[in-house]
DNA sequence: CTGAAAGCGCTAACAG
DNA sequence: CTGTTAGCGCTTTCAG
């Protein structure tokens, strides 16, 4: 058994406060009888129990953060940066796999297995926005992406309308007419697929191309394989119509560079030339897209900025002191990044 | 604030110990009873508070994960698998990156900010065996790689020194004479770098062929850029020797498929075709070497089971009376997977 | 089957 | 500047 702040205080000949004052640094302590403490906590080599200050302080410097899935890039790296930020605001991180189920989700806003966490930064996938008032006033919480709060919680995200315009207006300035879309997922009301999907129809919309219904492919996750599964099938012929001549795209725009890696895959495999024959654009700019061979053209997120912002909205929650602040929503910034996969920065496209 | 054990107990008209029954089911209740209690758990929105249960019990049920960095796709995969199987065993996981500070590190093991953790999974990266003894019978440690416990803490981990010469003689048995090396770390003591680069030089010496110096280049980390740089090197005769005719490699083995993915980005910028001029072979098999063009060659140690041996160790330690087991040193199987990048599967090589 | 009470290790009033 | 003490919320002997 480890030593506690008693033992030293004994061992020093001082009352447990003077040892919580060196070590805390709470109060000035005489330099001598700190040189004392501190020997004495030296030798029974004592480490404060945080368990205990915990209960004491009602707070446990701990901050929750749920994700689908940890092997995802966007996802590592995101959690990546946020586990930096949160060292450097003395928080610890706890990482809970949501795996997309809805379930889960819930589990963790309501608190099933009791209270942890100081706060929550939490990337839904299948939550309901009324799930969220289960949580409302008890566990700070702060939303990634495109899910709407309803007042209930701050959210952090790119505007992901905009981006998809930009990314789809991108591929129709590169003279692509034939623009697919790979990623949407009906089956969820999963705001940011709606979001960007709807950006890519504005996008064909505004340039005076309707949509076709054919060449929006749903994927039932967001792996390379989901992508290379959906390619295929547009390369099958999947979005053709009779009399369409058996057309196949000249551009796709996938809904997340995992998702455009595996379309790529699946062009090399055909012989399809990228960019000759088919444009792809991505979102995330991960680093497999920059690496790729061509470069995957994307939509970069600041996710630094993600992860800065989300953590500034739960610290001030969590210190503020019951809790009402208004709901932020916060957009962050994003830009494009063009590579090879359209044709590279100065070429105009083929 | 949120309710306590307490304001339940007296909302039910019954002690606190009854209440703890019904939540814990630690003894058994008279039906009546517990449906009043559950009801006024539901009304009162009774959660238990973690810190408080664990002062009492003397542990969290936290466990705590060290890994360089989460933006990595190899120490991701790991991580979420790590996570499922903690969850498996109702554990949570903090997360530290350690972003190969060895003060992290060893802050991390003498648990400076105090004890959270129940134990902890490291993945070392210039972690030295002494800095173990400091956290000796402490807190229960199991090391992911090579570092060499010293007996201290638990090891698991592939036979790197076979695998490294699988992977070489792969790339002999397909014809190649000329066969560079990509990762090393002669900076760090790092033992995986170096059991790696045993594993290479061991191999190229059953073939009758002796390594060359200049064709083990080092890296400072382990990214896609570093691999690509690596590789312009070689490329440039950073490797031929006057007389040589400025020979450059036929087959690289790199110490991790980022590595080998940077260098499969080099070689196709520099027009180097792969596998005809150029074959590679990586190590980790990450998701990204299977859908790259040409898919990476690789060894794939068998993470899930890495993550699962090293969870039952640690629980064989957190759960031990006095944590006196003897070390565990587990050797994880892993197995070469030939793709594209050296001639796939059925191909003799080019 | 249930109640009363002690105590896990720490911090922060409140004295001195 | 330092000692004394109460109590955070929970579990768990010990009685009943």
């Amino acid at each position: 058994m480890s030593s506690s702040l008693k033992d030293v205080a004994l061992r020093a000949g001082v009352s447990p406060r003077t040892v919580s004052n060196v070590v805390n640094g709470s109060a000035p302590v005489a330099e001598q009888t700190r040189l004392r403490v501190q020997e004495a906590i030296d030798e029974l080599g004592y480490r404060p129990n945080l368990a205990a200050r915990s209960l004491r302080a009602g707070r446990t410097g701990i901050i929750g953060l749920a994700i689908p899935e940890l092997h995802s890039p966007y996802f590592a790296e995101l959690a990546g940066l946020l586990v930096d930020e949160a060292r450097r605001r003395s928080w610890t991180v706890i990482i809970d796999q949501t795996s997309g189920d809805p379930d889960a989700e819930r589990r963790l806003l309501t608190g099933d297995g009791g209270r942890v966490m100081d706060g929550l930064v939490i990337s839904p996938w299948a939550l309901e926005a009324q799930d969220l008032t289960a949580t409302a006033g008890t566990l700070p919480v702060v939303l990634l992406g495109e899910r709407s709060p309803g007042g209930l919680a701050d959210r952090v995200a790119v505007d992901n309308v905009a981006a998809a315009d930009e990314a789809t207006t991108h591929l129709l300035e590169r003279g692509r007419r034939r623009v697919a879309a790979i990623g949407l997922q009906p089956h969820l009301e999963n705001g940011t697929a709606q979001q960007r999907a709807a950006g890519y129809r504005r996008a064909l919309r505004r340039a005076g191309i309707e949509p076709r219904a054919a060449w929006e492919r749903p994927v039932t996750a967001l792996h390379r394989s989901d992508g290379a599964r959906a390619m295929a099938e547009l390369l099958d012929g999947g979005g053709s119509v009779i009399g369409d001549g058996g057309a196949v795209p000249d551009a796709v725009f996938a809904f997340s560079d995992e998702l455009a890696l595996g379309a790529l895959h699946t062009a090399h495999a055909r012989g399809v030339r990228v960019p000759e024959d088919l444009a792809i654009v991505g979102f995330d700019d991960i680093e497999d897209g920059r690496f790729s061979h061509p470069g995957i053209t994307t939509v970069s997120p600041d996710k630094q900025q993600i992860a800065a912002r989300a953590l500034q909205c739960l610290a001030d929650r969590v210190y503020s002191p019951r809790n009402t602040l208004p709901a932020h929503d916060l957009t962050v910034p994003h830009r494009l990044i063009v590579r090879g996969s359209t044709g590279g920065p100065g070429d105009g496209g083929r």
